[in-house]
DNA sequence: GGTAGACCTGGACGC
DNA sequence: GCGTCCAGGTCTACC
């Protein structure tokens, strides 16, 4: 099979930086404790869907080792080197790291930092719209569902004579959920109430009034972002800080009730959820810029403190036991 | 500018 | 078993 090598930071670790935000679980990404892997589909161009498995053989710092599903064409190639650096924000230096370590030193010797997010800016919007007032397992099954029915289907051979072959699914794309009835997306993805704002931000997406590059350019201001942002059908104060986050802007803090928790059950907090976000919101300001990944860096080590490391969770066990109730005990 | 009430779906909980 | 509540909220309609 073709291979691709991707350089990456002087502290980047495949199984740490991919492992550092809920989405590494979402369909199509599939992580594997056991290999140390991660794969998916990825849409790169007109030759169809891609499968790649990224895997980061020689430790900390090491170059990427990409294994394609076929071989690519050379605009193909940069634009799955874009996508991968995307998700795993090879973009982020380990200078810029270490600014972050400089500013909350908690996170220094573990080395987190870089979160995890989609190879696109689409699929970022429409994973965050999937995890608003919904219970985390919910999130991952419209996940999966919405590539089983709206992503495009890629057919790998069996490894062995006479096995099966491996049916994976893309994520769906801009101009195919554009296409789909919301009362398809109801019926077979489960999305409930989501349905006709599906398709209206992927409608947004396809007409050009929304467009990636000047929400992903480091030059557009940040409150025009966040105001942008507030205008997408579905996307309300929490979804917007989380895009905003994952668009590498770190000052704001999606406050929900699983910060209510993390209020009441580590930082110790008490009163109403409204005060005990008021108080959450004041003990990351200090932070700055970078609030955001103290924040998430403090619940994640919650997280991990309960069912291990993130790099041996697996997607259809562990993955799903991140509910509300069982995170409260 | 602030706040009830509705909203899909499915897990958790009480009876 | 069944009803109720609510989750990594958002939107609309009112005040």
């Amino acid at each position: 099979l073709p291979t691709l090598t991707l350089p990456t930071p002087a502290d980047f670790d495949l199984a740490r930086d991919c492992c550092s935000y809920g989405y590494f679980l979402l369909w199509p990404n599939f992580w594997d404790p056991g290999t140390r892997t991660l794969s998916r589909v990825l849409d790169v161009g007109k030759g169809g869907p891609v499968g790649v498995v990224i895997a980061q053989r020689d430790g900390v710092g090491s170059a990427l080792r990409l294994t394609l599903s076929r071989a690519v064409l050379t605009a193909e190639r940069a634009e799955l080197k874009r996508q991968v650096s995307r998700m795993l924000r090879l973009d982020e230096s380990a200078e810029a790291i270490g600014e972050f370590h400089g500013v909350d030193p908690r996170w220094k010797r573990s080395g987190y930092g870089r979160l995890f997010r989609s190879p696109t800016f689409f699929e970022d919007v429409i994973k965050t719209v999937t995890s608003c007032n919904i219970q985390w397992p919910g999130t991952i099954e419209m996940n999966r569902r919405l590539c089983q029915v709206v992503g495009e289907k890629l057919v790998l051979p069996a490894r062995r004579k006479g096995g099966t072959p491996l049916e994976l699914h893309s994520f769906p794309s801009v101009s195919r959920l554009a296409r789909t009835r919301p009362a398809t997306l109801r019926a077979r993805c489960r999305v409930g109430y989501r349905d006709a704002r599906l398709v209206e931000l992927a409608r947004l997406f396809r007409s050009g009034k929304v467009d990636p590059a000047w929400f992903e350019d480091p030059a557009t201001p940040e409150a025009e972002i966040h105001e942008a942002l507030l205008e997408l059908p579905g996307v309300g104060p929490y979804a917007a800080a989380n895009i905003m986050q994952l668009l590498g802007r770190y000052g704001r803090l999606p406050l929900d009730t699983e910060s209510v928790r993390h209020g009441k059950t580590v930082l110790g907090f008490a009163g109403t959820s409204a005060q005990i976000m008021k108080r959450v919101h004041g003990h990351f300001a200090p932070f700055g810029e970078h609030a955001f990944r103290s924040y998430w860096f403090e619940i994640w080590a919650y997280y991990e403190s309960k069912h291990g490391k993130a790099s041996t969770w697996e997607r259809e066990t562990t993955g799903r036991v991140f509910t509300a109730a069982l995170l409260a005990k």
